[in-house]
DNA sequence: ACTTACCGGAGACGTCTTCTCCGCTTCGTT
DNA sequence: AACGAAGCGGAGAAGACGTCTCCGGTAAGT
């Protein structure tokens, strides 16, 4: 951030993709809880070269996941440009429950585990893409008019969380229940409990911990 | 487990209980996370207290889990007692779904997130009945051919992730899931997904750490 | 061959939790 | 009412774990 003056010698270059790289399967595996020592050791580096290349955890964290995250909001939009309303939000659920499923720290700040504001971010920023998606295929008649916006978060988290059940064993056991999942918001009994308001639905995921918040702020 | 000899005192009794209750309500609220000072503290007692009354934090969680899982055993027995099928079933998902939404440290130990052993032994006594219970439903066309055992428990963890995603607040949302789920066990579109085998969801789910096991080991 | 960027990992430091210890309080019995 | 014993409280010991620093050593590049 400061100035990128002079470019990295070859091996300092090597190493911090050697980091990321080890960064991106400790966090997918273990989720943000894992330590710098275990990102660096299978990096196959010391922790001290992680710290000259990533000021803490969250930083680190954050470089990777972000791509993550943006690419989740290339689903939302790609999903809402689709043409056909229930393939846009078929395809959306689909695109984001595997992705978390795949990626255990994903899923931690999708849920907002660790940092509720960056959270809430992420979804301010799905919210409005979401509404539409939902209120065209309940136009077009492929969704039950019941069912809310904040039905579709919550349908992928119950999703992911096979994922959690299984760990990496079977890691395709969710598209098990996916037909499931989606047959029950286009037909069948509707539900007798109301949704979730967005509001609501913010309020109370940011309940959670904050950990990882707490650690940036002391940078 | 030494010897009861003498009764205790009665500010003693009355301590236990206060105890016990407060170790309740803390589990039942924010898992076994929740340390000794926090259940003291919430009974309005000293820690010392605490620990003169159970040996150690697994003791006493051990003390006011057994009970709750003693009722969802007894969940699956009546389940199977009953003469229709689907509605044993119905009452067994939904039985439980209810316990583990409002018990947030029940829920950690049905699913193994502290001690692996404790969560298979669960599994086992569970796993009979279950198999009845789906077997039986099927015979009588109330569940779709391909239903497993094994989805019952996957089901009931999806629907207690709602829980988890909203924390206190709206704690019977996982209700407005509780009629697509059910749905999606008698019709609809079929899974092209295998259902995991009673194996493998038991060795997958014991991947997990296992931080009150080793604890309780030193004793 | 020599300078300089970079590496490594032991350990300082901080935080959090479990569990102990002992002076003080309360019970209940005489 | 007064005394011994059971029980209480909470400061702090002990230990686990993670973050981040520091500096002697290594190797890149000119």
């Amino acid at each position: 951030m400061t100035e990128a003056s002079r470019p990295l010698r070859k091996d300092a270059v090597r190493n911090r993709a050697l980091l990321v790289q080890a960064a991106r399967d400790v966090f997918a595996e273990r989720g943000l809880e894992a330590s710098m020592d275990d990102v660096a050791h299978r990096a196959g580096l010391g922790v001290g070269t992680a710290y000259r290349h990533f000021a803490n955890k969250y930083e680190l964290a954050l470089a990777i996941l972000a791509e993550a995250i943006e690419r989740v909001y290339q689903l939302v939009d790609d999903a809402v440009a689709n043409p056909d309303p229930w393939a846009g939000l078929v395809s959306f659920v689909e695109g984001t429950a595997e992705m978390q499923s795949a990626d255990r720290g994903l899923r931690e700040v999708l849920m907002g585990v660790h940092d509720a504001e960056q959270m809430e971010q992420v979804h301010d920023r799905l919210s409005g893409p979401l509404r539409e998606l939902v209120d065209r295929a309940k136009a077009a008649g492929a969704v039950r008019a019941d069912v809310e916006s904040t039905d579709i978060g919550i349908v992928v988290t119950m999703l992911c969380t096979v994922a959690d059940v299984t760990g990496d064993a079977s890691s395709d056991l969710w598209r098990r229940y996916l037909p499931m999942m989606l047959d029950g918001l286009r037909q069948g009994a509707e539900p007798s409990v109301p949704a979730l308001s967005e509001d609501m639905l913010r309020k109370s995921m940011s309940t959670h911990k904050q950990r990882l918040a707490r650690l940036s702020q002391r940078g």
